[in-house]
DNA sequence: AGGAATAATACAAACGTTTGTACAAAGTTC
DNA sequence: GAACTTTGTACAAACGTTTGTATTATTCCT
């Protein structure tokens, strides 16, 4: 490997000046700024970044944490993420933690000791408040959270609009002429999640229906789940139900064909997330889309500039036909 | 932060022999690794990992290259790759080439630069030899090819059955009593493709059909090209078509519908990957399934285990509705 | 032309770890 | 008990870069 000492010898000259010379200095005269350059690129010079890093402090790696990889949303987020970094001039290191707090916790030491440049991260469903996150960055390492976010935490935030989001897609199922309406609302650690099934009442409340909290399902965020949620919803007369994630909302649709209702005349059902195969099924299923790609753009911004605020991505309501009693064809 | 030094003076010692301790060399006294380790532990400190590669010359990073991340199959392969690389404790870095040369190359060099213990590396379609890859890791740093492998290149690869896959796909449509078989070939400087072209032909010999290299249409990949590839394929006369991707078969079943043919009975297709879709559209589509986590768990395995040989993981026909003329009865 | 101000480069110390070699103390052998 | 091996540590250099300070060369001014 040629190094800096390798240019400088060649030259006649130390290697603080090719350093220099290198990172563009102004200290370094123009002509020996010029012939560091044509003799790195004659020896083939590549800059050895670990040892660049480690005397600097920090390296251009960006770590992103994330539950699973393979999840649409999150590998969205991260091709979002990636595209902005990497024209940045850094490099994405990705962790999954599974939803366990403890491979959060070991995500986030390794990151760390890696002396990232910065961490954009969605939290575990298993990790309840951020104290761990604020505990392994310390302040030098610059936080970015985006879609599932800890508020108290300092750094800057990239969420949907969940509020407005769960609250045009129930409206939109008052609308269609559902009667009694339940929801499949997720994981309540989550702001998200929260977030969804607050706009859902006040949805409700604002169409003059009542909030029952016996048809509010919590904990439901995949197939099985849903499904099981479904039956009692159907139980306790539901209709229709949002459902704040799609994997749920496919639980749902099996339960309610389970029991001959037909979809959307009997059920109706919207999901979250947009997943791929929601437009794709028979019938298609309504969905609040979110954008991770947009989320994962927003996000490596944040981290870039330093800003602290918190940054809304808007949802965009897709029906479809699981939720199309009225006829209605604005289908996406 | 807290260094080896810091351990060292609080008790006396030297750091080489902190070092040795925290690394469980034999050369330290079981009693000073003990005293050693509680007073790391008390002090809270951690491994500088820059500083411990940079004198390594190596890092505990391996590198993934994947076209693009949030295709499902790739993401499936990063996500086996790192329960793997992860339990061994390595971590995984990222790179996309969005199938463009250059950044393949940027890519590769950008892992080089961090020093990275190894590659795992599924080419882009922009690169049609390896020569950069050999080049830019040289053979210092390992490479193991997943997926689209060039076969000249040294180093483990891990590859799906393609051919036996595609003979096995392209019969059962004989089977189904398809009379003019058709194949959407992808492109043809990956070996994967070229390896299911050669089953698809084959099954047709052996099925005592003739090859007729006008219903072979290349460069199909997405749902556009192979929408327009199908057109051409029934005004041949086709009634059925392999795919070697599941987006191209999906546009080859919208231009079937688009000429009120019906599916299966009129026109019968089988995709490649099995994508999520796959499963849960109408009709569903018959798919020959990849085994992407497999995959990557193989091809991290091969990086460890420092063995050269192919591995070949096996695909799966996965027969629904799209193909099943014959009532057959084994969805999945 | 002599001195001050400025420009360009050299020097040297870090960053924190690993590891070959040297060294001292303890244990073994005859 | 002297010579020798074994065991445990210390010493010091190295990995390749960056950067504060010192030094030399150049320019500018009166």
């Amino acid at each position: 490997m040629v190094t800096i000492s390798d240019i400088a010898a060649a030259l006649g000259v130390t290697p603080s000046t090719v350093s220099r010379a290198l990172s563009g200095s102004p200290r370094v005269k123009e002509e020996t700024r010029i012939a560091v350059e044509r003799m790195a690129a004659e020896l083939g010079y590549e800059r050895n970044i670990v040892a660049s890093n480690l005397r600097k402090g920090r390296s251009d790696i960006v770590g992103i944490i994330v539950p699973r990889i393979h999840r649409e949303f999150f590998s969205n987020v991260i091709g979002g993420a990636e595209s902005i970094l990497e024209a940045a001039g850094y490099c994405v290191l990705i962790c999954q933690t599974h939803e366990r707090f403890e491979a959060e916790v070991k995500a986030l030491r390794t990151l760390r000791n890696n002396q990232v440049a910065g961490v954009l991260l969605s939290h575990a469903i298993g990790s309840d408040n951020g104290d761990h996150i604020r505990e392994a960055l310390g302040d030098r390492i610059p936080l970015v959270q985006f879609d599932r976010v800890f508020s108290d935490l300092p750094g800057a935030k990239v969420v949907s609009n969940n509020f407005e989001g769960a609250y045009a897609a129930t409206k939109h199922l008052v609308e269609q002429g559902y009667r009694r309406i339940g929801t499949l609302a997720g994981y309540m650690n989550s702001e998200a999640y929260v977030a969804r099934l607050e706009g859902y009442r006040q949805a409700l409340r604002d169409c003059g229906r009542e909030v029952d909290e016996s048809v509010v399902f919590i904990d439901t965020i995949v197939p099985e789940t849903g499904h099981e949620a479904c039956l009692k919803a159907l139980d306790a007369g539901c209709d229709a139900l949002y459902s704040a994630g799609d994997f749920s909302a496919l639980g749902a649709i099996e339960a309610a064909r389970s029991r001959g209702l037909r979809i959307p005349a009997d059920f109706g059902i919207v999901g979250t997330a947009n997943e791929s195969f929601t437009a794709l099924m028979t019938p298609s299923m309504s969905s609040l889309a979110l954008n991770p790609f947009e989320m994962g753009r927003q996000a490596a911004r944040a981290f870039l500039s330093g800003e602290e605020g918190t940054i809304v991505v808007p949802m965009e309501l897709k029906v479809r036909e699981s939720s199309s009693r009225m006829h209605q064809q604005n289908q996406t």
